[in-house]
DNA sequence: AGAGACTAATGAGTAATGCTCACCGTGTCC
DNA sequence: GGACACGGTGAGCATTACTCATTAGTCTCT
């Protein structure tokens, strides 16, 4: 169980911190937060308990850290790539790709980070939080890129395309991180990117877009109140209910 | 601390149960499950710690009971309410709606639900999984019929459509569900309706014969509706946005 | 090389907490 | 009115995050 011979052998702060992490990590990802104890980390780190609070003041700073290290080492060289990609399309597809490919591939580490380290209070103070926001930050980028290119309309709620990407993305990939199913990264990005591309586009950029614009107003207009004219039961929708 | 002086009494089980999922509700809300503890709830419904696991097995499934009831009792009418709603634009705005709604209204609850419920491998068994479902199931539907109308390309992938929605609705409160800022039901549902709305769209709804098909109807029903009141109209949803 | 000092490592210990169980008292039924 | 079934109790158990006085490597200085 304990893997070391625990000796009492004095090792440098780095390679201790190192061991714990390791260990943490492992366990961690394979039980669960709530379900390790610190007890089993330390010994599976070769020492004790007392020797791991050492190190990390809390269990929890423990997880924060791990966490962190992980999200580090992920997005290290994310800018780069990112610079090689051309094209809103493709640059708004690589960010869900990316997204997606990280959760398909460590979605033991995800589900530490979406269940247990997102929830917490302490979560805007660690740096996850900040290399999430930068992350984010270069979504809403290449959508104003979009704008900029005239690809996109000028009346686009940055936020809230910002909330239907991750989010959707995430939510497609719950099953799976459930352990109860598969999902394609490669299928689910074109999917995403496509209906995102779709919902964000000006249409018929050079054919009659002023019609097209009229005509789909017109179209919503006429539902809603074909809808609320209609007599047989009210349609609350909208406000109260 | 108590509340009540701690006398031996018998009450019949429903009142007990229902004291327990109270004061359970309560402190759960307020403290989030880990750092309640079932001491403190057993005191504050007027029992001693022993008594409540007389009726609840567990901490867990005292929580999953709670959630239970709080998902029923938000759902109890939903159908009804659906089914007043016409329209496939206003059918899904209302699923939108409804569901932030329920987030702005009920932020702790919903907290519990997402941050403690869901993550949890029970989940799959409890009765919120089943009532869930099937309200996401709905939305396929709204979409489907959207299809059928011919409102919405054949070849939408439905399965990433209620991902975008309610992936986007959740993400969407998040600042909101940890204390830090608000957001508008009503405008938030808006955006992300039309959004989805136009992703889905068939696009060329303006070019050629499908514009003459379209102006046709539309004059049709605007004649239809000219008979009837002209009520006030809510000009919130425009356009894109 | 040896002594001393510094401090990393230890492990026994503590408080909190989810959960159990043997017993006790109360309401009910004959 | 007596007995019994069972609801309620609270002391107690096991686990666990975290602490601290003690122990012992290792580095420095002579």
């Amino acid at each position: 169980m304990t893997g070391r011979p625990r000796r009492r052998e004095r090792l440098p702060r780095d390679a201790r911190v190192a061991d714990i992490m390791r260990a943490a990590r492992t366990i961690f990802c394979a039980k669960g937060y709530a379900d390790t104890s610190t007890a089993e980390i330390a010994a599976r780190a070769g020492m004790v308990e007392g020797t791991l609070y050492r190190y990390f003041a809390t269990k929890r700073e423990l997880l924060t850290r791990v966490v962190e290290a992980f999200y580090e080492s992920i997005f290290a060289d994310y800018e780069q790539q990112l610079q090689g990609v051309r094209g809103t399309w493709n640059r708004l597809r690589f960010l869900i790709w990316k997204h997606l490919s990280v959760i398909h591939a460590e979605p033991a580490m995800c589900r530490l980070i979406m269940y247990e380290l997102r929830p917490s209070p302490q979560y805007r103070q660690s740096s996850v939080y900040k290399l999430n926001q930068r992350y984010t930050q270069r979504t809403l980028e290449v959508i104003k890129e979009g704008i900029a290119s005239g690809e996109f309309h000028r009346t686009v709620a940055l936020r809230i395309v910002r909330d239907l990407i991750f989010g959707c993305a995430e939510h497609h990939a719950w099953a799976y991180l459930r352990g109860e199913g598969q999902f394609s990264p490669d299928d689910a990005a074109d999917a995403i990117t496509n209906l995102v591309y779709r919902g964000l586009a000006r249409e018929g950029v050079g054919t009659g877009a002023v019609v097209d614009e009229s005509v789909q107003r017109l179209e919503q207009a006429v539902q809603r109140l074909e809808g609320l004219s209609e007599p047989r039961r009210r349609p609350r929708h909208g406000r109260g209910a």
